[in-house]
DNA sequence: GACTTGATGGTATGTTTGTACCATAAAAAC
DNA sequence: GTTTTTATGGTACAAACATACCATCAAGTC
């Protein structure tokens, strides 16, 4: 087997048998073995690949951070052929609500980074400053267009509007995780915020309250 | 020294140390020394008062969500003399916003054991479910009732606004712990909020969109 | 005053962790 | 065909951890 091997695909090997564990065991439980274990290998290979455990840690959470940007993108992207502001904004937003179990292993080892960095000030302690700063100013540039299209309240606070729909997307998301609410909930819920939010021109969901989906919590 | 002593009272000394600690190290680095000297003891002390860590973490725990309803409850009594919906809703919801050291520590440490709950199943895998649930029918009552006198506008689905509120509530506290945002700000964000929800008798910041604080965002 | 009990400190022990070291087989280089 | 890399496995080791055990000193109890 020792051929000459790619090294940046050996990495995401065990980078991604490091994100399993996490989700499975929790981040704090994360070994240097059980990663090896989890990727089929030797302990001495993850050495071998990332020489110390912390080096480990850091190259997992620079490819999760990477690969979350990429996620965003592709939502925007494929947001439909000439997509509304609303369209836009619901796509990236809904980003953030674990749906699939790769989604969900993402989301929950990425949370459990962002609790570790509050403490742990050698894990980038600003790595999770930035990314949520970027957002909302796009958020905030897609409210405002909206505004001058005439889909949204011209009343409104557009950066306040950006704040509160980025708490509401980490909420719900968070709440997903911890099995407080089911992922189509969350959705629905976010649908409905939105919709409240902007008027006329909105994706294929129309009707703003009308979207009150399966109503799991019963009646009061 | 060793006088009687009230067992009680050295328990809430030792899990207030442990707090502590898991502050400031974070809750996966807390062990039974870092506790033992935090607390000013020994660790054989730690020992005698809970037996293993894991009791030690789990009496930690209740102490946490217990003294997290006494907290809530503290701020709805105290909403003024007769307080509105919008009030008691307002008072309520900034709880989670931490701003002094002691909530700052409260907030951070049950952040840190609800993300901790998600992969330890033994650690009370559905402690974090109850006390969420019972603040939603608690805000979808406060809702329905402004709705009745009027202070909200009937067409508004209860539910799905208290879902909303909870997220917001949730994703602003922990954007405010990840350092992305001051409390302040964090404050202003979901007053504004509350006043696009409620209309008219309305606490003591009136005026809605008016509140945008010092806007430390800048221009765009 | 003798004795038991409650509260505390110190230390030993077995396990787990990250890391360093030794070994080797296959490919590449010459 | 020998020699040098490259990729891998196994093992050894010091540190840290949770926990169990031994010791002691001050109160209460009789």
């Amino acid at each position: 087997m020792p051929k000459l091997v790619d090294h940046e695909e050996r990495r995401a090997q065990i980078i991604d048998a490091l994100l399993r564990a996490a989700a499975d065991t929790g981040l704090h439980a994360v070994t240097m073995r059980s990663v090896a274990i989890e990727a089929g290998t030797s302990v001495r290979l993850v050495q071998y690949y990332f020489d110390t455990k912390e080096q480990l840690l850091l190259a997992a959470v620079n490819r999760l951070t990477a690969r979350m940007g990429e996620r965003v993108r592709d939502r925007v992207r494929t947001a439909g052929s000439s997509p509304a502001p609303r369209d836009i904004v619901e796509a990236v937003l809904l980003e953030a609500v674990p749906t699939d179990e790769e989604s969900r292993i993402f989301h929950l080892v990425h949370t459990e980074y962002a609790v570790l960095s509050i403490t742990d000030r050698a894990l980038g302690g600003q790595r999770f400053l930035a990314a949520p700063k970027e957002m909302e100013g796009f958020l905030i540039s897609q409210l405002a267009a909206a505004q001058q299209a005439g889909d949204a309240d011209p009343h409104l606070d557009a950066r306040q509007e950006a704040v509160v729909l980025l708490a509401v997307s980490a909420g719900l998301g968070l709440s997903v995780l911890l099995g407080q609410r089911t992922a189509d909930d969350a959705n629905a819920v976010l649908r409905y915020h939105l919709g409240r939010l902007f008027h006329g021109g909105g994706g294929s969901d129309e009707g703003g309250k009308a979207s009150a989906g399966r109503n799991p919590a019963g009646g009061k």
